[in-house]
DNA sequence: TTACAATCTGAATCCATGC
DNA sequence: CGCATGGATTCAGATTGTA
């Protein structure tokens, strides 16, 4: 949890640190293809930071006109695009970005994230229970942020716990609108007056639902914009590893006292609910191999179509052969079917499907074992 | 409520009527800064792959028309500058603009309204009530679309009927985030088939907010992708002027036919009836999420059982994990168990029901909302 | 006629693995 | 790289069919 600035040439990942100075650089000082998640809150205020410039390089002082809101958006798009590049070279083949933003930037910065070849796989609304009204009456109460989940590149083989998302909304396939409530109470870390200590600190179930969706344990989760630690003290429930990079020696000092006052779940309460496709692959031929099924034996389809096993654990219909799920498909006219949950077989007067056999062969499996 | 082809020499507005051809092309004859509101729903440039199945085998009818073909990011970037800048040049200096899109292209069109000088006044965000679900379990539910609105330039006085809509919202200000269902049964306009006559027709519902928000009657809205006119129709019940673009024939009939059979609005007639929300649905996780119950705390039945909370909010038993109903149901030998009346934890020395933790975020939630 | 059940469908960047 | 194959995967609401 020590904080200290990162060495350039440093090649091992400094872990559950926070590093001080800017994102861009201090990126460029870590190894490219080490990073399993990122999650970033990027600054969208194109006024108040001072650090934008134009493309001369001359700072822009105010914007108030045309050419300065172009210059200044130039000027964003310019940090957004090289802290991305950064980001992209970081992260795993197989790694994801977040990146949360309101509609002053993340227009920009999802344009960007596509121009880069990130892959978006999904634009996130985080609806805030509590929003702070608009005063003046001018406009709808601007009552959510957008989250932007994208995969490295097209095609990789991003993180995504389907299941342990679906028993978090009891159920049902989880949307890509979030209801959670903002910061508030004893959650919003307090400087020494008694005021916020950061302006935008986001709420922990934010960060919990992004982490448990898109990591796995023992992950290693960089936050490019630190702040006040919110990434880290979630990774760090989770049992997932961060790194965070902060410019501001204030916010370091609150992260890491925060961080340290976390304490980590146990071990067993982060099992999660895991799906079908994670199980080991058994082969239908494995219950004729031992002896579940005889080849020769019936097999009854919902609508009663049948099929004979082969001792090859192929099995024969009327006018073709072919694997269980191949014969499944033909008989119903589709473009695919799950043998396993298709067909049927008797025991003792009652019909059965033979997922039930597979069930048994994994259950053995799942045994503790020597080693 | 013709349909003709627009003169590019004409200065007088075409109003209510449909004009045939490119949009672009159509603009350019159109005088400047002649429209208050422009209502643009542009292809959205889905790059869709092959073939999607229901997990039942039925085939999704995927929007595949040759007008959402795009060759490259920079291709549609192209078109949407064009059509944004022929926009801005017809709209009156306080007009505005709406923009609907996805995640495949809202981010390019957002950042192109900025660049164009166009002011970002809110984003907002159609939940809908009912989407189709993620089929194959490797994403989150697309359960939303944005909508980007936007005045002319910085300063401009945009109308926005504050009142109008905190009346539609049970007198609370309306919030950037609606809950409409999307366009179905009878209002969904058929083929002489019986198919959908457009594969994106928009909801009535929709329409009815964005110009009841953002134009006063004898306005003329502006819709440069007109396809089955929902943007004419809604506009006729509500005492505005349309001007409709569209390049396909088919669907320029068609529109041509609806709007026809639209029956304005009697002034008085505009008041809409709100129903009472049911009670929100709280899935348990939600409870974990926002630190109300730690993963790895231990719940209590009334008879003494113990559970532990997971990071997923299922909850782990000695021989099972599952839902709080199922572990619940489980331990009663019963085939079923509410688990928010049955699962107790300890708060200062007493147990008390999870439900209580339900009813605090419930609290939350029933404020009165867009609904 | 009513009630319940079965069926259909919606802007979708929707698989993993081995040969 | 392409291709073949195993086999996992859905929610709300409207419409149609049946008792």
């Amino acid at each position: 949890m020590a904080t200290k600035t990162a060495k350039p040439e440093a090649v091992s990942l400094p872990l559950n640190e926070i590093l001080a100075g800017d994102c861009i650089e201090v990126m460029r000082g870590l190894p490219a293809g080490s990073v399993d998640l990122i999650f970033a809150d990027p600054p969208y205020n194109l006024q108040l930071r001072g650090e934008l410039h134009r493309p001369d390089n001359s700072r822009v002082d105010a914007v108030d006109d045309h050419w300065d809101q172009f210059a200044s958006f130039a000027a964003y798009d310019r940090f957004t695009r090289d802290w991305l590049a950064e980001a992209q070279r970081i992260l795993k083949p197989n790694g994801a970005i977040w990146v949360i933003g309101s509609y002053h930037n993340i227009f920009r910065v999802g344009a960007a994230l596509q121009d880069q070849g990130f892959w978006i796989l999904n634009d996130v609304v985080w609806r805030k229970a509590n929003p702070m009204p608009n005063f003046r009456g001018k406009r709808l109460t601007n009552a959510h942020e957008t989250l932007i989940w994208a995969s490295r590149s097209e095609g990789a083989k991003y993180t995504f716990n389907y299941e342990a998302l679906k028993a978090l909304n009891e159920g049902v396939q989880m949307r890509s609108d979030w209801v959670l409530p903002i910061c508030t109470g004893s959650e919003r870390l307090k400087d020494a007056a008694g005021d916020k200590a950061h302006p935008t600190q986001k709420p922990e179930s934010l960060l919990h639902r992004v982490l448990v969706a898109t990591t796995n344990p023992g992950d290693v989760v960089l936050d490019p914009f630190f702040g006040t630690g919110t990434t880290g003290a979630v990774a760090r429930m989770l049992g997932r590893s961060f790194i965070g990079i902060e410019r501001e020696e204030g916010y370091r000092r609150i992260a890491a006292e925060r961080i340290a006052r976390v304490r980590p779940y146990d071990r067993s309460a982060l099992e999660i609910t895991t799906s079908k496709r994670a199980e080991p692959r058994v082969p239908f031929g494995t219950l004729v191999e031992r002896g579940m099924l005889r080849p020769g034996e019936v097999l009854v389809s919902p609508r009663g179509q049948t099929a004979k096993v082969r001792a090859d654990g192929t099995l024969a219909a009327d006018r073709m052969t072919g694997s269980i799920h191949q014969v499944g498909a033909h008989y119903e006219g589709a473009p695919s079917c799950n043998g396993w949950t298709y067909w049927h077989f008797k025991r003792e007067g009652k019909m059965v499907p033979i997922d039930l056999l597979r069930q048994q062969i994994r259950a053995e499996m799942d045994r503790p074992q020597a080693h």
